[in-house]
DNA sequence: ATATATAGTAAGCGTTCACTAACTATGATG
DNA sequence: CATCATAGTTAGTGAACGCTTACTATATAT
């Protein structure tokens, strides 16, 4: 087994995927340039001919993310055939799940906010905006037709992505999966219900 | 003006006091021991006959933060003449301003809960618990008096605790509050309506 | 086969980190 | 006023940090 010389795209995106792994998981200034040199098996000095300092590997990651719409596209695919409730639950159970099976690029996120680095700057004023301008415009058909009732949609979504993050957030980030460990679908089903049936528009 | 020496107990508290500052806005791998002396206007070896290591900082702090029971005391107080739906709005809006008037402590347990402090798990098993559990106590009695469906509380308390919590950490954290300048009393009263809504028996 | 571009390394630069030893200044007490 | 416990300082320590320099190994193109 001897390993092939990678090439410069190569060595490049695997640094980028190890720092992103080790930031996610000891933050910024927790990271050493020495450990993403040893967990991609090379040298330090490769990391500083792709990258002049090691912040810039933060820039990198903000590119490789807000392009990614992986997520994105799988999630509207799921979306296609469903509607009314059917969408706040494939929403919320997808974001749970996406975040119990890799909690990596929630808790980068959250660092990045910490830390005051442009990752979750860039990441809320584009994505995280995209999401919640997404679910505000749902809500406003819905309270256009009348099933839902008068209601600011854009405050009403951040209740909606409040429960569902806020849940993954302490279930990932602040060990609360240890205490609790009820199965996703009662989770979102709880959730979906209560939001759903708040936001309806009652006669009388 | 002449600094006068402080005694023992003194600089202990201005220290933890600075620490925990410095924590909640670079984090503790960010935050130097000779930043901190700065800010306490004293000499790094001070910290040190205090505190034999940095590390024991975040004790102190978990132990001022855990035993300070003065917020929690004043919404009780604040609780005692409401019932219903304004329980659910003072909670609301207090946790609410609490972190827009000071985010260092939800900072600082964010930080904890990424960088593997005790802090947050700490403060959670104990503070956290009994926010939830006060909550689910009280979900439960409307449950069983039939005002509200049946319902697992303690998912029902993460639910509401998520829309409130998740707000103030996109507003504080996240920085939306340099685009979303609602009022509280306008974001309460949305969240509080649609969980309290949500959560409601219904006849038929 | 040889030249050339470049992926990769070894070793160490200056700086900053947490932490310490050896000392001095202050203030309360007899 | 002298004593003495202790609040506080100065000036470092070795280790770890981000980053650089000067070099070597390897793939590819002619």
């Amino acid at each position: 087994m001897v390993k092939r010389r990678l090439t410069a795209q190569e060595r490049y995106a695997q640094v980028v995927k190890v720092a992103m792994r080790l930031f996610s998981q000891k933050g910024f200034k927790g990271t050493t340039t020495r450990t993403i040199a040893q967990q991609a098996g090379i040298s330090e000095a490769i990391i500083f001919k792709h990258f002049a300092k090691k912040e810039d590997l933060y820039s990198a990651i903000i590119d490789m993310q807000c392009n990614d719409r992986q997520g994105q596209s799988i999630l509207m695919k799921r979306l296609e055939n469903k509607k009314g409730r059917e969408i706040f639950k494939e929403i919320a159970s997808f974001l749970i799940q996406k975040h119990r099976d890799d909690p990596t690029f929630m808790k980068l996120l959250m660092f990045s906010a910490l830390e005051g680095h442009k990752l979750s700057n860039i990441f809320m004023k584009t994505r995280g905006m995209e999401t919640l301008d997404f679910l505000a415009k749902y809500i406003n058909n819905l309270i256009k037709n009348g099933r839902f009732k008068k209601m600011e949609a854009r405050l009403a979504a951040r209740a909606f992505l409040g429960m569902v993050l806020y849940y993954s957030i302490t279930q990932e980030v602040y060990g609360m999966k240890k205490f609790f460990r009820t199965p996703v679908k009662r989770v979102v089903d709880t959730f979906v219900d209560i939001f759903f049936e708040g936001m309806k528009r009652r006669r009388g």
